[in-house]
DNA sequence: CGGGCGCATTGACCTAGATCAAGAAGCTGT
DNA sequence: ACAGCTTCTTGATCTAGGTCAATGCGCCCG
């Protein structure tokens, strides 16, 4: 009843809830749905650590994530499993608000989700979830649909990996984050960059001085223009667009 | 009643109907599915056209495909298209019988289906299929899961493009194809390639030579042997997976 | 069985990007 | 405002793998 903010965790809840009634289930086995998800609150730079035994759905309700692989060095012994440790990791994908992400457990290999800044999530355990939704196909049916485009980022992305230059591998990433959640500003876009240059580079397969010289270039070319760490405009996005994709030889 | 064997297109349907029935579903919603399934044939080499307009499932009944990812060039003009002109494809997965692909619509991006060798597939309209399936939901959740299961491969390959050296994706590519389609004998594994160096090449974003060269390499520290152009032996596959995984420095 | 074509192998060289090594901003807290 | 971090930028080398080019071999077909 106060003025004050709801709990972020009504929030995050009410959230989930609406987008899936937006996705046409009923509200019956929203309520249901959101009484088997368990709300999680991570601070900047924390991980979710992952149960090895099972496959989990993560709804993201505020803020953004990243999805870590890691070759399972076989429990890296006592070493302060910190962040920082990480060696050759390869960031798998950001997401962003309104986003389920689904975390399979992987034999041999470590996958994880950290928060890039404060982040409101609610966890699922994939058959539970599963099974609440099979009386709902509407509902499974989002999450197939939801599935099949994440695999279709992930073949974007694997495309990118395979046969791109730094160059087109840090425009492509600049021009697909701005259609994620970037905001148009007449003719130019402007990206508030939640991660940091050593993230970009992971998830793109670079280093992170190579990352940083394509910054460069693409600044010294008028396609980008950087204020602060985060704080990224580009002028004209199709320009970039261009660089990004088909600049045969 | 001919004691020959059945038309290639009855016995894909028959294959089709079975694994949905193993996987739980009513036998009456796999006959509705099989009406709304056309069967096609494909040659070796020749590719399945994609409409533009709309999302595919495909089940392979046999043989073997690749999905290949082409950056749309505006219609590459009037040039002859056939698979040769394949400059900067990347090979986004390879599939065997009893897999189902889906092949996504994709703006901006050209995903075709090829034939590695003769291959029978059953061909759906994905919103037609889940229509179909909506009525039974352990239908969708089986599609659900497989979907998810090539998501973890695709995430599994992105890891390997993103920070793996030419060596490590090719015994990786190995190990993972002897996990899939190898025929162990004692201590070693068979292989029967089904792809050529260049597409082995495409699909781990390196060049032809680089692969015949660490083919070269591989068989002469005795990893690997090979036999023509197609057969390989790996008689140590833990040495080889050994190789493809956590080699730090 | 032998000719020919396409795939595979091998070699010589050369760039894109990794690696190593200083510095220069940015964001904390006091 | 300043100290002390962390993150970012820039520069100088080094090398894995790409590119170009020649040769060899498996496989199909007459």
């Amino acid at each position: 009843m106060a003025t004050a903010a709801l709990t972020p965790e009504l929030a995050s809840m009410e959230m989930f809830r609406s987008s899936l009634i937006r996705d046409s289930g009923s509200s019956e086995t929203a309520e249901r749905l959101c009484a088997v998800g368990r709300f999680s609150s991570l601070s900047r730079g924390s991980m979710l650590w992952q149960n090895p035994d099972s496959d989990r759905l993560v709804y993201i309700a505020s803020g953004a994530v990243k999805l870590i692989g890691q070759r399972a060095g076989p429990e890296d012994s006592d070493a302060h499993a910190n962040e920082r440790s990480a060696r050759g990791s390869q960031i798998l994908a950001f997401h962003f608000p309104g986003e389920i992400v689904s975390v399979l457990h992987q034999a041999e290999r470590d996958v994880r989700l950290a928060a890039l800044c404060d982040t409101d999530l609610v966890i699922f355990w994939t058959d539970q979830f599963l099974d609440v939704a099979e009386g709902d196909p509407s509902v499974i049916r989002a999450v197939l649909t939801r599935s099949l485009e994440a695999l279709q980022r992930s073949r974007a992305r694997m495309m990118q990996l395979g046969h791109k230059s730094a160059r087109q591998r840090v425009a492509d990433f600049l021009v697909t984050l701005a259609q994620r959640i970037g905001t148009m500003d007449g003719e130019a876009c402007d990206i508030t960059l939640p991660m940091s240059r050593r993230d970009i580079a992971e998830s793109l397969g670079l280093t992170l001085e190579t990352v940083s010289r394509q910054f460069a270039d693409l600044r010294a070319e008028g396609l980008v223009a950087t204020s602060g760490r985060s704080g990224v405009r580009l002028p004209d996005l199709y320009a970039l667009a261009r660089e990004a994709g088909q600049r045969f030889s």
